[in-house]
DNA sequence: ATTAGTTCTGGTCAAGGTGACTTTAACTAA
DNA sequence: TTAGTTAAAGTCACCTTGACCAGAACTAAT
């Protein structure tokens, strides 16, 4: 039916090949410090372009798989994680992204617990990196990470997300780590604590945290739910 | 080289097809109170799927061209306007957007001023409708509008994107104008003078606009840049 | 048992921003 | 000259925010 020649052209023609990556974020504590900081886990390659670089988790589309649901597949695939935040970063389609072909990718980020993140996958070519000290990533990634870095903090200051980090009881002053650790500034404990528990969406509850060789804080729960993009909005 | 069996499992294994389209938002005076109102263009299908029925301006994107290129030159061939603003919306990828075939659209955004609006074409097959009142649309486009229009409400509440829609020197009023028209409500216009007048990026001019039958309004300029998506942030 | 050390929690205060409103300025049309 | 219109400046009460202070409640050391 096609000859050898019409393959040619329509492999020419045929549109830029699709892939999924996602920014994955997560608290751990620092190896100096011990106090949180933020990690991503990043996949070595194993064959090129790019061979032996770290790059981000990702794949190509299936063909019977929702954009988000591949997203959540190959988070699932590379570090064994299920994301408690997923939310569409933006789409790259730069002509030179990577040498061999086009390629338009779909990037996700994410946001894990600890308690997950603690027990992740991590190999010979998976490994976790400081969000702030990822080297020299295959591709655009770098750029990417950055971006997704952007955003986190963006919606952190702005929308109510620091609470995907968390558990489902938590403390203020645990809370206030993770925007310390996002923001990466210090915050006054007491205007702090103002802010929070001034926002409708956060409950307190009659539970303390014991263990602490202070005055046991009170326990919180948060009662949002999660944004308005269109793969979220028709969940409600 | 290759039989007609392979190229039924290659087809079936490829992946889905991208398309670029864009929703393009201007300010037109309306029909009744002669007000600044949103307008965006559609196109009528001329072929299955949902033929007849009014769709965004769209395309495929083809080989050579990055995705904002490929979403500036469809907004140039069906309208005939470039844009004063233009940035990425979101990627749609569900499984059954269209029913023939699985099909990602990137969307684009984008402002035009009036001026080009204006002489704008339009045809049988290109209409200018009012944001708020396109009827029932092909696909997934009345999900789309609808996002893009938050998007935009969204963003001129908080960045400064309002003077896109009009040109290089404006009065405050037209301002006002154009916040009112797109968040759908009036404004105090001393408050917002206030607020307005206080952001860096608007230059006082010494001109004044002349001919209204009032007192002549002070021309202002914007001297800012953009936003900083991953796709302007090279730019500077 | 007492004290020191820690964090939690509630409070004050000044500065700055916002919404509602008033007043004066500067133009046109009658 | 006056009425009508919008521009532009100013006032006031209210709220949010950052900086700071002090007492409360627990643990660990003396």
């Amino acid at each position: 039916m096609y000859t050898s020649a019409a393959n040619v052209a329509e492999r020419r023609s045929a549109p830029p090949s699709l892939a999924i990556s996602t920014v994955i974020f997560a608290l751990r504590p620092s190896e100096k410090s011990g106090r949180p900081t933020l990690w991503i886990p990043l996949v070595r390659r194993i064959r090129e372009p790019y061979k032996d670089l770290w790059a981000l988790p990702g794949g190509p589309l299936t063909h019977a798989e929702s954009l988000q649901d591949a997203a959540s597949r190959n988070l699932q695939e590379t570090t064994g994680l299920a994301p408690s935040y997923l939310e569409q970063l933006y789409a790259f389609g730069g002509l030179h992204r990577s040498p061999s072909q086009r390629v338009v990718s779909i990037v996700y980020w994410a946001l894990v617990q600890p308690t997950e993140a603690a027990l992740a996958d991590e190999s010979e070519n998976v490994r976790w990196f400081r969000a702030d000290r990822v080297g020299d990533l295959a591709f655009d990634h770098n750029a990417i990470v950055d971006y997704a870095l952007w955003r986190l903090r963006n919606k952190l200051a702005y929308g109510s997300i620091a609470y995907h980090f968390l558990g489902e009881y938590f403390t203020l002053a645990q809370v206030r780590e993770v925007y310390e650790a996002v923001l990466d500034r210090q915050l006054d404990p007491a205007n702090f604590r103002r802010q929070i528990t001034s926002t409708p969406e956060i409950e307190e509850t009659g539970e303390y945290l014991q263990g602490g060789k202070h005055r046991p804080p009170r326990l919180y729960r948060f009662t949002g739910r999660p944004g308005l993009d269109p793969d979220n909005r028709s969940t409600p």
